[in-house]
DNA sequence: TATGAATGAGGCTTCATTCAT
DNA sequence: AATGAATGAAGCCTCATTCAT
């Protein structure tokens, strides 16, 4: 008997995002994913139930690639403000290393599927995000203000910021990345 | 040119952002979009060429309508620091009192239709903005950065809030909303 | 806007009807149907809801059309006897009349799809039917039995026998028409 | 040919029956047979040709089962009324004793599957039957019929009013079954 | 203007079967 | 012998759009 090919369900992931990004849900068909990984249409419910559960899973493994990259480097003995920084290094890079995967994310988690879906909460993928900024605000660094207020003003400027870099209306380029750490910090700093 | 029944316009209008929320643009279709209307799928061509001239019309109608809300009682005599947290308050009441309207724009904003239907720059709708930062950093209130990054950091944060609120995983009330307001400001201010 | 074809609706019973006794439930389509009835698969899709729903209402519509015909002739002032045979001759004409839709009756009342499809208690159709046979009885014409024993008594042989008629193992000409007459009539008679 | 597992041809067998009982020929399917038999699609592959030929075996295989129990104690030493209750009292118990193998032989010969197999002849098996009949018109007890008249009204009722039992629209209790082959008796009886 | 009827194209998924182990 | 992987063909149904009134 034939083993399960890994490299299909790969294939499969990645023709999900690439035309995900290109054409958009409305236009995504599952021929066309298989087209373009080069299986049967057949095929891809060998490795998922339907095309709900592929996408679904498809966004948990992005979110979970996503995340480990993110929290590169960070643990509870990195000084707050150097991991502060670093967060926002790590997500540049990924997101620059991983237009697509990003952009897919975006795309899914501002669509209804994403609540229709029932995922499970993945917001466990950032617990050690929530852990710095309380560590942060306890050692009076940061701001008295609710956690998700500082993780947002953290995380939505560079995500929003990276998506106009992308659609060409502004470049992120060192200064600018440097500006908006800066400003960043400001925000959220006691 | 103008149609006889503005209400038929509207009603698709508004039948196509509740069900692009409640299924998203895999699962809209013209059919359903009548329905909801409550008019024939037919008469949707009465009053558009087709789905994706439908769709970029309201793209536009609800951007210029959430732009003339967040711009209102805005202008160049206005000091920088009352016409910025004005910005922000509308930019909230906007929201809130249009959630669905809302929730349509980061949805197609999100999407890739939005390139592949080479819709005309928006970006005219908010030059009393840019207008605004501008003035700012000439007077020595803001820092001197990239317009876009000063005008990032005002918006992004805010509609990463209001998302999370409407999602259940965070409370954006009166308290956070001024939180908010005082994080953004400390992130531009000179 | 065009008007609903009647025509159509009776294109698609009878082709259904044709090709459920020429291949079978296992390989008819909808699009087989469609092809048959000289309109596109979607169509049939105006006229019904699905699949199940347009058999459940051929069934019912050719078990009307036989009942009807069968009952042709029949009323309460009728004698017991002419009765009998009267519905005995009538289904007998229906059925080599109507060879298509007998058949589809009995491929379709033999498979499971008929309690799957949860169609009302069509046995009103025969009403008349057990109120002769009851009349009967109470002239003492009838046996002491079951009511539904009598009635199977009368149509389950006619039945059978047209079966074999038409695989060609068996003969039904006038003379066994007759026999078999009389056989029904001495099965329930008193 | 032998195969070495004799349980995994009846288990495909068994799946067969139950499921077309359940699901119908419509919507059958060798996964799902396979699924029901607690094997994989391709071992039924391994005992059957394709899916025709594994049906046209299973008919065969029930066909003669039936047959066989239907014909147990029956020989032409015995007095012909007695057989002809024998016979018809033995249908009733396997039918009782195998509802599912009798609904699908049911279901299996009024299909046009039957015709389109190409299946030989089957009627050897019930050939003690036929020279019962035979015999019992040459000693007069029996009407001066077509021998098929005279089967088919000894077994159609029965047949029918099991189904209508299964059915749950008639009640073959001890009674109704003497009353019923009283009428059978009658209907054959010179 | 407004509409229900009509449709070819294409959606998702399952089919019967074969492959490779 | 036995099986899970793999697939082209085909299943049902809905799509965006046009027709005809």
């Amino acid at each position: 008997m034939r083993h399960k090919d890994e490299n299909k369900n790969e294939a499969i992931f990645q023709a999900t995002i690439q035309l995900l990004n290109e054409i958009g849900f409305s236009d995504i068909s599952m021929s066309k994913i298989a087209k373009r990984a080069n299986v049967s249409p057949s095929t891809i419910y060998v490795y998922f139930k339907n095309k709900e559960d592929m996408l679904g899973k498809l966004y948990t493994n992005v979110k979970q690639k996503m995340s480990t990259q993110i929290l590169a480097g960070i643990d509870d003995t990195i000084p707050v403000k150097i991991a502060f920084e670093r967060v926002l290094r790590n997500q540049i890079e990924f997101i620059f290393n991983h237009k697509d995967e990003f952009l897919f994310l975006e795309q899914f988690s501002n669509s209804p599927l994403i609540q229709n879906l029932c995922l499970e909460d993945p917001s466990w993928m950032f617990h050690p995000l929530f852990e710095l900024v309380d560590r942060g605000r306890e050692q009076k660094l940061l701001k008295e203000c609710d956690t998700m207020l500082l993780l947002v003003l953290i995380h939505a400027p560079v995500s929003a910021l990276v998506k106009q870099h992308f659609n060409g209306e502004f470049e992120l380029n060192e200064k600018n990345i440097k500006d908006m750490i800066q400003m960043s910090w400001d925000a959220i700093k006691a």
